[in-house]
DNA sequence: CTGTTAGCGCCTTCAG
DNA sequence: CTGAAGGCGCTAACAG
């Protein structure tokens, strides 16, 4: 059975080693291809030199014979810069999180990047400690979605930890969040929100409440802030004590709910939850209380995470184009990739238009006779 | 206002260039402590070596005072290995899929792995077509999620692919597929779903339909398999026009059914979806049509994403710890690392046991009177 | 225990 | 246009 007949053209590589065999490098294909080292790195890599063509297939031929892979880390120390883009979101299963992935991961293989990725587990000491390791990695791009909360203690250290990342030629994008000054993929929470609040009046609704995350988490705190004033504008206001905090999670707004519907709802009130995560479980302590979503009392959320519309009633939110958001950050990383002819410091910092929101209205919110 | 007055000990470091200040090397870490570059490398990482306790804090003071972080491409290249794992999902936004890449991540940086991630969009094609480009990383560990179906024509070449890989020392392990004989996670999918039909039978349902997938995608095929084996235990048999195929998406499960409803269904029957996502759609679909999920038709799904607990009914359906499968994908990728002792060559392809999954009835399976 | 010295795989001047 | 040689940051024998 394991004789050595040769068996014809169907075996190409002669019976290699079952053991161990490991990966071909930059001078086997060389020296496979009758060449020098550097003529082989020239006509494999998208060098600016150019390359006889004769020799530059030789090359071509005998790494596709050896199967060549470039490896990516000797690149990397050579190069001294890698092709990676390290991503660190507070959790991946929640949508909101990856769908933004998606969108990075979706476009970093055009071109050609890799993508990393952490989760702080919404804790910003870990987000912290997890950019201080991600600096091992001397990656090209950090990008930061979600978790970070104002005046936070490690606030300062993370800015300067950054800092000093961008100062050795890095470039970190911030998602929804620019307080610390970098590049930033502003989503138009407040106006998305006084959009939404418009649009409710314009429904009918007269009584509010919100279900909100830590009012620190600059996030949440743009969208309240923004429903209160859509509100204002058509002379409403919100009674503080229908504001309740809680997680930015499903179970934040099971819970903020429940203590809502403790305090009394009324029939003929829109509970807003500040993501639509936190609004699906608002759904469910309204169901688990016997009373009905939609009929009894009208929720709305925001972000318009694809599990809405399976909901029911299917919930009334603010669309945020996640994935576009991912593929956004990673471009606005990109762009620009020597920053030589900025005007100000400033101009860098500069976030760029906002993406823009809609509010997209379901039945969770039915008109009000 | 950028006058150059000292502020005082408010700055810590001595006002650093603030151009491309390029990262700390092991070098300037050893010059700074005035030992050799061996030492240095022995303080700083775990060398099997020891070191001399006033030699070696005086490196960790030096490395802390420059703030040095090793770069980890250049250890990559000296080591020869990386402490990369690649996970490859089908696709991102997939709860299913980021409730493993949650699972593959926790564990991960238990251990000072970085993971990076890549999605084939469902496509084989591209899926070859990234495990190649993955080479380049040489990853420690690869991490194969779904995505795969039996008798792809690229099967061949993928399973020459990883076979190359693992021969230059490489772990991949699979998720619930092992056709291709490798490491693998399984999922006890025929089983669960077997237990799910004996289950729905006991609510008192005798008429049955199925939602699935492409049959040639192994998960697919193993559910409706287990699902119509458990009925038959029950001397029930579901009718070969019951049995829809459709994406195994969301959408596949909306569309799914609807052909099932253009084709008439029973107010007595239930509809086994064969995975959550698809039987969410389903929900949505018969809502769409005018019927009530639960009552007018019972629906069951399979996995236990996290969003069934919030759709309307709630939904029946397996419980699968997915996240658990993640990290135990990685776990089974590193245990045993030099395979030396291992009896005969399909020791380290045994799947060992499957994760259990176990049924959770919920209100979409109401018990029939 | 410490320092010197080769590499690791690849890129990139720098001479031919 | 090509090849030889030095270097990237770090590790791992190998001598002291």
């Amino acid at each position: 059975m394991t004789g050595n007949t040769p068996d014809g053209p169907t075996a190409p590589s002669l019976d290699a080693g079952s053991r161990r065999s490991s990966p071909a490098t930059l001078e086997d294909v060389a020296r496979a291809a009758g060449v020098s080292l550097a003529t082989a790195s020239r006509s494999l890599n998208g060098s600016s030199r150019t390359v006889n063509a004769a020799y530059r297939s030789k090359v071509l031929d005998a790494a596709a014979r050896l199967n060549y892979s470039p490896n990516l880390s000797a690149q990397a120390v050579a190069r001294g810069s890698t092709m990676t883009v390290a991503l660190v979101v507070a959790d991946i299963t929640d949508p909101y999180f990856s769908s933004i992935a998606a969108g990075v991961v979706a476009e970093a293989d055009q071109g050609r990047l890799i993508v990393t990725m952490a989760a702080t587990e919404r804790d910003s000491e870990r987000e912290l400690e997890i950019v201080r390791t991600l600096r091992g990695q001397r990656p090209k791009v950090i990008i930061l979605a979600g978790s970070r909360r104002e005046g936070d203690p490690s606030e300062e250290a993370l800015r300067r930890e950054l800092e000093d990342y961008e100062r050795a030629g890095g470039r970190v994008v911030l998602i929804s969040r620019n307080e610390l000054g970098f590049r930033t993929v502003q989503i138009d929470n407040a106006s998305g929100a006084a959009d939404l609040a418009t649009a409710l009046v314009g429904l009918g609704y007269r009584r509010f409440s919100v279900l909100t995350g830590n009012r620190e988490l600059k996030t949440a705190a743009d969208r309240l802030d923004g429903f209160t004033s859509g509100l204002e504008r058509a002379g409403i206001r919100v009674e503080a004590d229908r504001v309740v905090q809680s997680a930015f999670t499903r179970d934040g707004g099971y819970e903020g709910m429940r203590s809502l519907i403790a305090a009394g709802v009324q029939a003929d009130e829109v509970v807003f939850a500040v993501n639509d995560v936190m609004a699906v479980g608002a759904l469910s302590a309204l169901r688990d209380a016997g009373l009905t979503p939609g009929a009894d009392v009208a929720v709305a959320g925001f972000d318009d995470i694809p599990t809405v519309q399976d909901v029911w009633p299917t919930l009334t939110t603010v669309n945020v184009p996640l994935v576009e958001v991912g593929r956004a950050a990673l471009r606005l990383a990109l762009e620009e990739t020597d920053a030589s002819v900025s005007a100000d410091s400033d101009a860098s910092t500069a976030p760029g238009s906002p993406v823009a929101t809609s509010v997209v209205v379901r039945d969770s919110t039915p008109r009000r006779a």
